[in-house]
DNA sequence: GATGAATGAGTGTTCATTCAT
DNA sequence: GATGAATGAACACTCATTCAT
């Protein structure tokens, strides 16, 4: 019996994601607002009626975004905390996590179209800087060390905002550009540059 | 007789202007997707079949976008060449542009609204990176200006990159924070931190 | 369970054929071009959006024509080939066919309907000569009939193509003529005057 | 004076022609009600205005169809008149003369154009069977010199109708098979058929 | 849990017609 | 005679949402 009824709640999990997958890929494609119901239903293969029984209404779907976001970017934290980049320099890790960063991006469109998505609703605040978050944690720890590292004395917060403004703008202008130019060269080189700079402060 | 025809025209203009203008407002409030054709006839004044009388369709209402986006700049432009900033080293002539177009970015909001819609749509083209436009044109002197004074080699196309690339995640960033810091005094610590870094190579 | 899944798609199939019907009717009456989707909606009982929920759009409703029509003429053909007019000679079997053929169309507006808008719209098909359909295959079986009764050598599809444009010329001038002479008997007489044509040769 | 008076009716009759014609033409390729009073301006090379000044709607354009047809056709009568096909049997003349008007027919879309608006509006009576009119009148003559000479007694008129029916039919089915035939050597086979049966009586 | 038929207000767009110039 | 800006009702079509099954 508990069986049964866990079998049915992993399946109904399984059909909520299905939904939202679904739908976010197409919010990707072709923007929230050209997106119906209908096709979501027809691209998660279910029914009409049937996300309207895990979703109050169409803009409910992407609530969790978030949440998915975090999701993309805990794999890439757990990695640096166990360890990975220990060989190289602070400064070499921390270029590097830009790269990671944006490599993660450039590969998965739905990440895309999340930060699309929000930058047109800020007050959601999937974008939000907030150290609880993977991405952002990892980030900071990556700054701390290399500041330690190079002995500079800027304050953690201020550099990683300059950081995250530098990707945020490679990846716009990638979208801008239609993917016409090297990102993951492009971050390598913005993320060297900015290093370079606070250097020579 | 040629009076009452220039008339005539002048009055079709204005209406072409006050149609464009009410749309690219309301554009600008509630997003493209969100605003019908209703509403923008209401909000100029005119009955829907005029608007299209002037525009082929709702899209074309943005088209003139880049000449939009180019008329606002072609004032700093004509600023900058007419000498002003002569008194500066060019790195600092560099740094204060990035630090006008930042400033005039946050004072149109019409501006913005391009810039959003514009990355929904880049095949529009609005924010293609074109010499012969006047904000590009611009910053290419200033940072070939800076380069010969510095002496360095790099190639100015992409140093220019680089550049924009810094501007759009400024302006992005200022947009997620929902204007939460000062976005002129961030595009000047950018700008330098940029430029400290080409001279650390 | 299953009936009452039965019971819900017997409505549906229902509605459908409520809407085509209507349409086609109000298409008979006032012309394809005159009929707007307001009406057929409010003629056949149900919501503008349901129309579009069974047809992709307005021409779609007329898109199974070609069906509609060859079920009409499957009665006949039937008829026909289960012995009727066993007791005359081919060639009055013959003749009796166009006769009949041209009844139905003078009783049937619907198919009236179809002949017109098929003619304006070609390419659908609806007309096309297709020995699959039961219209032109009895249609050349009697005129196989015929040829080999009176030891013709001429191609039955060249003679069947002869007769199917004497019966469209009757048709569309008893539609010019607005029904002013007697359908039938013309087509008795043209379809005469056709055999007896042949046998001069 | 008069002469300027004159120079500007004629001028004012071509306008109306240009119109009318260009009209036609469109009304043609895409039927009535695909085409609007704005691309008939343009077509016409003059304003929106201007049509209203000659045509008290878009309807009026089509009305004078019947005059149109007929001089189309006068041109052939007068040719007949005139002797033509005197050197033929009156039995090849008429054959003669069904071939000619369907190549008329084939070679002059604007023709056609009346043909399928008249079948839409048998009440404006374009296709009405007169023997006033120039196509009727010599098709008439036609007929009974060939009855004259096969010293057949068949009513004219009804011969006539017989013929005008086949005609129709080549052309409705030349439309339905978009040109799929030879036109004139079905006319030719057709007619041929209608007086062979006629001598069989 | 799941279905999909049904709703109806809303959308972008068209177009015959008018009229001041 | 001629223009073309302006009108506004009408159109085909969309879609988030509901609900009986």
């Amino acid at each position: 019996m508990a069986d049964k009824g866990n079998k049915r709640r992993q399946q109904a999990e399984q059909t909520r994601s299905r939904i939202q997958m679904a739908a976010l890929d197409l919010f990707d494609k072709h923007g929230f607002d050209n997106v119906s119901i209908d096709e979501i239903a027809r691209a998660a293969g279910c029914s009409v009626g049937n996300i309207y029984h895990y979703f109050s209404n169409k803009e409910a779907i992407t609530l969790h975004m978030t949440d998915f976001v975090d999701e993309k970017f805990a794999a890439l934290a757990e990695r640096y905390r166990s360890g990975a980049g220990a060989a190289m320099t602070a400064r070499e890790a921390l270029i590097d996590y830009c790269v990671e960063v944006l490599a993660i991006n450039a590969g998965e469109e739905l990440l895309y179209q999340c930060f699309i998505h929000s930058i047109r609703h800020p007050e959601a605040g999937v974008l939000r800087i907030d150290y609880n978050r993977p991405f952002f944690a990892v980030f900071r720890e990556r700054i701390e060390a290399f500041l330690a590292e190079e002995r500079l004395t800027a304050p953690a917060e201020e550099v990683l905002h300059d950081f995250v403004v530098m990707i945020r703008g490679v990846m716009i202008e990638w979208r801008i550009e239609e993917g016409g130019f090297d990102l993951t060269a492009k971050g390598r080189r913005m993320a060297t540059l900015l290093t370079d700079g606070y250097r020579a402060r």
